[in-house]
This record gives structure tokens, sequence and C-alpha cells, in this order.
RNA sequence: GCCCCCAUCGUCUAGUGGCCCAGGACGCCUGCCUCUCACGUAGGUAACAGGGGUUCGAAUCCCCUUGGGGGCGCCA
């Protein structure tokens, strides 16, 4: 049956490499999926029939998925967990990860929105297959298909315009009845069309029986088809429904596996009612939970959910992004911290939950420090860099460069976003005399000051600069001085640093440079 | 209003009938480490929504209630 789709206009073919990895996908992916099917009976074993049947060599079968966002807005959290669990579940089985954008609302998409999104995936690393399919280019076929379900007698043209079906809603609402249409034109002939009226296709839906969708998190989830009306499939003007579009790309694209937000769960029963319609094979769902604000309430533009390009302005690593909406729905026992090649390896459309999450900040925060200490030194700093010159309004200069990428070691312990971690770092990028805050001011009046400029002496005279030599001399110090470590150290972090919190003193030194630090050490003994 | 989904610490979750007077992580509190701040480390706080069943035994299975969410467009 997939044989008899292929009808449709080409669209742009997915990468070499996939295709070559088919293979390896067949096999174990269906034992996987034996395992992934909410249930043992009868239709999870003919499911597993059918997937028999695709390993045919002339379509050997392939695992696709997709991410298809409308470009009415920024990538938010919801959408993008969705794309990476899409992506995840691609890249497990070997399989295909494609990417949609549903711009048929003319209205309200926006190429501001599509490139936000597209950016957003990006930062993300969340690579797809192929080229980018837009959905408006392929409205023909959209209208091609629903042209063939009206010959087939499965769909027919209904003349209502928008303000009679408002009545009828208003008035079915007062009834207390619920919301369906119920117009006359599904046995009317359509010569009996009022003039002037263009009619929109609508789908001739079954009204006994029940519709049952086999959903991969959900499980059997069935609804008797009188709960269903006839939907809308193409427009007056001629343009198609998301309904319809979504169900035709879908199958235009060979999506096999189809994993969105538990939002599109009721949708799932009327396309799969077009899918029946034209014969297709219908795709496996997997509707996951949606994603709430800290506050339980739904996550929306108004309410806490932020774009992703913001994430990455308040200084998050795509890593940790990745790894902190991975555990938002998923799970694998209670390993929390799972690299993106660990969850590559474990994802399994079995271990999404089936619960609403909330987004919580504080521990995505947490994760980003995880992944900010376990960073590369020199990677890092690149990261950090831009953040830096924007606190500082310039571009570091060679030398600072260097002084960040010594004291990397000491700093990432410190820092749970870039932004922080910029912050503590900017000590490093300042030109002599640095500023001093008034915190550490205090600190260099009399005592301090003496302390430092003997402890100047000290490292000045010192053959080897390094932690080990510059500690021993200190040390020495505060012992011929009498004093004690904690009244020394303090005033020293204020001259070397200009604050009173700092990396350890030793490895600022170091990282500083013989020269910068004696210069700094000078400065504040004046 | 009708339909669908969900329900373990404040949050993310482990748990698929006995190993659970419920484990981990974040947050919060306390101690230790210590030149500051962190990191690390040792501990503490805190949950099976309620009610009925089934069973020798229920967080786990069934039903009801309650609560939360989603959908019901010529939006996607």
């Amino acid at each position: 049956m997939r044989a008899a789709a292929r009808t449709a206009p080409a669209l742009p073919s997915s990468s070499a490499s996939a295709a070559d990895s088919a293979d390896i996908a067949s096999r174990p992916t269906l034992q996987r999926y034996a395992r992934s099917l909410p249930s043992l009976e009868t239709p999870a074993k003919t499911r597993q029939i059918e997937n028999e049947a695709r390993t045919d060599a002339r379509f050997p079968m392939k695992i696709v998925t997709r991410f298809a966002p409308s470009p009415t807005g920024f990538l938010h959290i919801g959408g993008a967990r969705t794309a990476l669990f899409n992506w995840l579940y691609a890249r497990h089985v070997g399989g295909v990860f494609r990417l949609r954008i549903e711009d048929t609302d003319r209205a309200r998409s926006t190429p501001e929105a599509t490139q936000a999104i597209l950016d957003g995936l990006k930062w993300l690393g969340l690579d797809w297959d192929g080229e980018t399919v837009f959905q408006f280019s392929r409205a023909a076929r959209h209208a091609e298909v629903a042209h063939a379900m009206l010959a087939k007698g499965h769909a027919y043209y209904a003349y209502e315009t928008p303000e009679v079906l408002q009545r009828m809603r208003e008035a079915q609402k007062a009834a207390g009845k619920s919301i369906r249409y119920e117009g006359p034109w599904r046995e009317r002939d359509a010569k009996d069309a009022p003039p002037g009226v263009k009619p929109v296709i609508r789908l001739k839906a079954p009204t006994a029986g029940e519709t049952v969708v086999e959903d991969l998190v959900q499980g059997t989830v069935r609804v008797a088809n009188e709960q269903l009306d006839d939907m809308v499939l193409l427009r007056a003007d001629g343009t198609p429904t998301y309904m319809l579009s979504v169900v035709v790309d879908d199958h235009d694209m060979d999506v096999t596996d189809i994993i969105r937000g538990d939002d599109h769960l009721t949708n799932a029963f009327r396309q799969s009612q077009i899918y029946k319609a034209m014969g297709w094979e219908i795709p496996r769902f997997a509707h996951i939970p949606l994603i709430h604000g800290a506050d339980g309430a739904k996550l929306s533009k108004r309410h806490g959910a932020l774009g992703v390009a913001e994430y990455r302005k308040m200084g998050f690593l795509p890593a940790a992004m990745r790894n902190y909406l991975l555990r938002l729905g998923w799970g694998h026992g209670d390993v929390d911290i799972i690299s993106t090649e660990d969850a590559v390896k474990l994802f399994e459309i079995a271990d999404i939950g089936r619960s609403p999450s909330r987004f919580d900040l504080a521990k995505l925060t947490n994760m980003n420090g995880h992944y900010i200490r376990a960073a590369d030194d020199a990677a890092l700093a690149a990261a950090a860099e831009p953040f830096i010159a924007e606190k500082l309004d310039r571009a570091l200069t060679p030398a600072q460069r260097e002084r960040l990428g010594r004291g990397m070691a000491g700093l990432k312990q410190r820092a749970k976003t870039l932004v922080e971690l910029a912050d503590a770092a900017l000590f490093y990028c300042r030109e002599r005399p640095i500023p001093v805050a008034d915190k550490a001011r205090a600190l260099l009046d009399g005592a301090g000051r003496e302390h430092v400029g003997a402890l100047a002496a000290a490292f000045g005279a010192l053959g080897d600069w390094n932690e080990a030599a510059l500690e021993a001399a200190m040390r020495d110090q505060i012992e011929r001085r009498g004093a004690k470590m904690g009244d020394v150290a303090q005033p020293l972090r204020a001259a070397l640093t200009g604050q009173t919190q700092s990396p350890g003193l030793f490895e600022v030194m170091a990282a500083l440079g013989r020269d910068e630090a004696l210069g700094r050490l000078a400065d504040a003994a004046k």
C-alpha cells in the first residue's frame, strides 16, 4: 500500500546515509516495537505483522519521524522537547528525522518565526535529514487528495457560510449539546446548493462504531464515532486545512512514527479517519504529555514560556538543555545525568511517561552547572567569551584570552550558567589598574595593605612562578609575620581580583602570570 | 456542556502485587573540607489525592469521587 501512495509530487529525498542504514534498523527494531507497544492484544500483533511485511526488499522498513512546527512564533520549550524526542528516536533506530514547516496559515506564519525555529533547532544540535518541507508549497497536492476523497465518496461539498456555522455552534452550546457539525449537506445533492456560496469539502466520517488509536504512550484510546463530526478538509478558497495537510504530508514523507504533544491526541482520531478513507497505512502515534509552567498552568507565550533563544542568552548550554528536556517525561531508571550519546543509545518510546510535567528552572540550572564543570576548558572559554565581551563592551585582547583559558579550571567550578561564568571571569580580562569593589577596598586599608606589600616583595623574589612556589612563599610570610592565613588571604584576593570572592589565590596568580599579578599587587600597595 | 488523557516528596522521577513504615535527583536546612565563594562530602526535611473493592498481601489491579490538563474552528 505504500507503493500506491507514490503518486505524490516529488518530495525532497532523505539523506543517503540514512537510507544506507535502513537494513541495520530492521531486525532489532521490530523487537523494540514489540516491547514498546502498549499491549500484546490483537492490534499490537497485527501491527507487528505489518512491520514484517514492510521489510520487503523493495520497501525496506525504515523509521521516519518528523518535527512539524507552525511558524507563528519562536521555538518554545515544549516544541523543543518534541523535536528532541523525534530526533532521539530516529537516531536510536538508525532512521530518519525530518523537518516540516506548517505554514498553511498565511496570516499568522512569518519568515522570522521560521528562522527562529531553524536557529533554535540548530543551537540545540538537532540536525534533520533531507530538505525542509514547507507545507504551503504542497497545497495543490492536498487539494488533489481532497478531490480524490470526493471521487471515492468519502467526502462531500458543504455550503454553509462561516456565519451560519457560528450560529449553529452557539445554538448547540445554548442547548447544552456537544458542538459538532450536523449540517444537511452530507446527504443533500450539490445541485440544491444555494447560489453564490463557495463550498468547502468535508470528510464523510463514519457515524457508527468507534475509532481506535493504538498510542505508543497513552495505550489504546477509543472514541465513539458519533463524537466525531465531518471536519473540513478543503476550505472554500481551495486551501487545505491542517487536518488534511498533516495526513497527506506525513504519508507522502513516509513518516512511520509521529511523536507529538498530547494536545493532538484527539486529532489522531480524525486523522486516522482520513488515512482509512484514502486506504493509507496509519503511522504509529506517540502523544507525549505537555509541559506546564512552574505554577502548573499551561506554558504559553504570556505565561513563562520562553523561546529557546532566551535560554541561550541566559547562558545555558545546549547539552544541558537536551539533558533536562529529556528528563521531562522520559526516564531510564533513576539516572538524571544522561549524555546525548547515551540518550541516543537508550531512548525508547516505551519509557516516555504519561503524566504532564512542570518546567523547573532551578533543576535546569543545576544541570547546566554540571555540564559547565564537565566541559572542556578551551571550549568553555570560547563559549563564555561573547558573554564577557558583552559585559566589557569590547573584544578581549590575546593576553586576556590567555589568562581566561588558564583560569577556566577554577572558574567553572563556580558557575551554573555562562552568564555567571562571565561575571566571575571578568577580573581576568581587566586592564590595570583594575576596578576595586567597595567591600574589597575595605580589606586594603592599613594592615591589609601592609600584608599585600610584604607578599608582593616575597613573590617578586621567586624564581619559579607556579602554584606550589607561591603557596610556599605565602605560608612562609604568614609565619614570619605571625599572621593567620585568613587575615592575609582576603586582602591579597582584593588586590588581585578587586573582589572578595574568586577562585583559589595561587591558581589566580598563576593564571594571571607574574607581571600582571605583581603589577596588581603594586597597584594595591600604593 | 460533551469527549479524551493524567494523578508517588514543593519539582523531575524510581517503583509494574510481597525486596517499599516507598529509592534517587533538584530545592531547602545542618555538619565536614577550606584563603573567600564554589565544588566535593556526611546527614536532615518532604509524597503513594480521597473512598470503595479484588487479594493471604496493594503505591502497584478494578470502580467511583475529587483535582489537573487537553480537545470540541473554513487555527495549527
